[in-house]
DNA sequence: CGGACTATGTGAATTCATTCACAAGTTACT
DNA sequence: AGTAACTTGTGAATGAATTCACATAGTCCG
């Protein structure tokens, strides 16, 4: 009843974290428990269970004071917050390497995001069939992507053209997109754009190695 | 001359946007631009001046008042920071859809992690080659890593085992983890874990989406 | 039904990150 | 040499996120 003037500023690491809390609370459905309070559900993710509450409370008051939270109830309240009770249409552009593993990812499909149309320019690819997806010509990109109402686009192509992709990918109406290209993408303010930077993690680990490493030298 | 007792807190962000900072440095560097100010570095990644700056002043003054950041010396004292200046050698466990992508993916060969093992439980792939590399049972991943000095390993195994497969990770000595499996993997404390989680992303992306439409239906 | 216990929800306090604003150093030009 | 124009490096100010701490409200059990 509480909270829901679509006005308050949600953080960005609230929104990661309510990822989490629900797939710790699929999980915990599975293992059929009703209920779970704070301190367990920030137990199981290294979090405080301030945290879990603060971030809970943005959306509303779900819990029952000495009880706890209803799992089910919790997990559906955070499908509807994230948008997770409704099917997204998700398009691929680049079937390379990662675009190609990612048509075949189960994840996606678990969370309502059906990859239901891929685009490609390599004329070998073009036709065929990949996971049971046609390979379509990236030539016709922004008809197709107009035409079967695609929601969020996947950007898995060579930094190098990924800017022109994704000029076409805003002309056509789109304003999801995930890029995996390794390059800063401008899109206009109204267009939501994520990135997914794999080397970036490997980076943030050599740099904890070699700083720890010089902790430790120290150290001893 | 300033700044290298090794004490100071960095933070995450800082970290990442090291790796944002490299990234453009390489750019102007091929580019063969010699000098960049904070203010255009900040502008080519929608960032402000002010942060460039600052997160540069963690690690020492590598500028020059009035004219700017010399490109290809600040970029070499980035890879330093970022322990890029070296090769970490790094394995893969589990080469299924994702795993196999990111054996071929060029841009990690590129930052200096070279792959050099892959394991996987699967018969039918033992042995075999991928690209390049031959693929080791799993029943060996303990001496393998030990053996080969492996540096880093990355995780793309099903969720329900890869805290298994960590937990000999851990044990073969290595202490660099980025994980690709949905799951919380429990670690010691001397060992850096990552965690890639490519349906968060998508779910950050529908829920700002779904709350742009709301902001919007209620704006007109 | 009553008392001991448990856990939420939330203002206030704290910690952490970003931005401001300016002194000081350097260039470039006359 | 002198001056106008830049740009760094950094304390201080601001802003954001996290944690604290407790009043409040429910559970559970005898």
């Amino acid at each position: 009843m509480a909270a829901d003037d679509g006005k308050r500023k949600i953080s960005e690491s609230t929104i990661q974290r309510l990822s989490i809390y629900y797939r710790v609370l699929s999980i915990l459905k599975k293992e059929d428990i009703k209920t779970i309070s704070s301190k367990e559900l920030a137990k199981q993710e290294k979090l405080t269970p301030a945290q879990v509450r603060k971030d809970l409370s943005f959306f509303g008051s779900f819990g029952t004071r000495g009880l706890g939270y209803p799992v089910t109830e919790l997990k559906n309240r955070i499908a509807n917050i994230l948008g997770l009770d409704r099917e997204w249409k998700v398009a691929m552009v680049g079937v390379g390497n990662i675009g190609s593993a990612l048509v075949g990812y189960k994840e996606f499909q678990r969370h309502g995001f059906t990859i239901s149309m891929i685009f490609d320019n390599d004329q070998r690819k073009i036709g065929s069939n990949h996971k049971g997806i046609l390979v379509s010509d990236i030539a016709n990109l922004k008809e197709g992507l107009r035409e079967n109402k695609i929601d969020i686009v996947i950007i898995a192509v060579p930094a190098t053209v990924a800017q022109y992709i994704v000029d076409d990918i805003v002309e056509a109406g789109v304003s999801g997109i995930l890029n995996f290209a390794p390059i800063n993408l401008k899109v206009p303010d109204h267009v939501i754009l994520r990135n997914e930077n794999m080397s970036m993690e490997l980076e943030h680990i050599s740099f904890s190695l070699v700083n720890r490493e010089s902790i430790t030298a120290t150290k001893e």
